[in-house]
DNA sequence: ATAATTACTAAGCAATCGCTTAGTAATTAA
DNA sequence: TTAATTACTAAGCGATTGCTTAGTAATTAT
């Protein structure tokens, strides 16, 4: 009985992700995200209920897209320290010369909004937790193949890791090419 | 002939300084700021021109304020290498712990701002040179005491602990009193 | 005292915010 | 073909945004 919706879900919280992403929560107003997702305020709000709970949803969505490009390679790594120092320099450089050169969601949500927003700050937190995750089992697979020492400290080191991450963020906005270069060489010296 | 100002202005910036600090620029209403500074609306456009440059002198006051609290004991160091261990210390922890836990101002800034704002982006780049040639001048006074080893890259250090720094302001908002501990520790493993 | 200058208060401006509602178009089971 | 259900468009809701203006209070050289 129905009417067919004339959008695909998955496709407007693409185009709301980057909407999001280029101007941040707070600046992205409804007429913005009308326009980037090419949809009525009303289906909107009727197919996300309101601003707040898009945001979830495109937080989701950019963890899975993070997944399906910069982590693809580490997920399917065979454990290898040249693998980690991939994903740090594809990253960085996505930064400052990508098209969507406006930083890490994540880091941009975690500096924007206030902790008392539970809801988005949990998503945030369920994102680092990840990516140290992905750490940790891109190490251990390391260390079994012989890549690292057996008094290798994984846990420390995958969090080392995941705040060289967070500061790559930044500091790569701000920065030259060669300036992180120098900056992943100095990260990825601590484990080797 | 004139009427007397009925506040300071040194006075006044610095509430609006942890104003915009806890809730970041765009969330920073000029309601807000006439609550918090104690002034009219009327007495801040009179005083700072309007909203954007009054963050700009904010933003100036936030280094000067960094620089007389947790820089002092760096800017006045003979140089050691103990001397930028305390300093990511109080400066990590204070995120934890202190009152004005939000994180770094430049940091969330440079997160929240688009790069097309080149009066805000210069000022943050500003800071975060200034917070560079601090690294540098205090490495420098390290390795002429014979702290450091005589081929100790200098500069690549100091872009390190920067990076290393910017990565602390988030990852010190979502990780616990152990955790940031461990990052520090990894951080100055690159430099002893 | 008076005139000139600046700082104050409070009201209000147009524009935009997130969100809703009224009315219409499309779809399909009966 | 009809009735029921959902999706659409477009207008508009009250609240808030950055900022201004009109009118008054305070200060000081003259």
């Amino acid at each position: 009985m129905p009417r067919k919706k004339q959008y695909e879900i998955d496709a407007v919280i693409d185009k709301a992700m980057l909407t999001f992403w280029h101007n941040g929560y707070k600046s992205t107003s409804v007429r913005m995200l009308e326009k980037e997702m090419g949809i009525n305020q009303f289906s909107i709000y009727s197919s996300f209920g309101n601003k707040h709970d898009l945001f979830i949803e495109v937080l989701k969505k950019y963890k899975n897209y993070v997944k399906s490009t910069f982590l693809k390679e580490l997920l399917n790594s065979e454990g290898s320290v040249d693998d980690i120092r991939r994903f740090l320099y594809d990253f960085g450089h996505s930064i400052r010369t990508g098209k969507n050169s406006c930083g890490c969601l994540m880091v941009n949500t975690g500096a924007e909004i206030d902790e008392k927003d539970v809801m988005i700050m949990h998503e945030v937190k369920l994102y680092f937790d990840f990516i140290k995750s992905t750490f940790v089992n891109t190490l251990e697979k390391t260390k079994l193949k012989g890549e690292l020492t057996k008094d290798f400290e994984i846990n420390k080191s995958a969090n080392f890791l995941l705040g060289s991450l967070q500061g790559l963020s930044v500091y790569a906005k701000f920065q030259n090419e060669e300036e992180i270069n120098d900056f992943i060489d100095s990260i990825m010296k601590t484990i080797s």
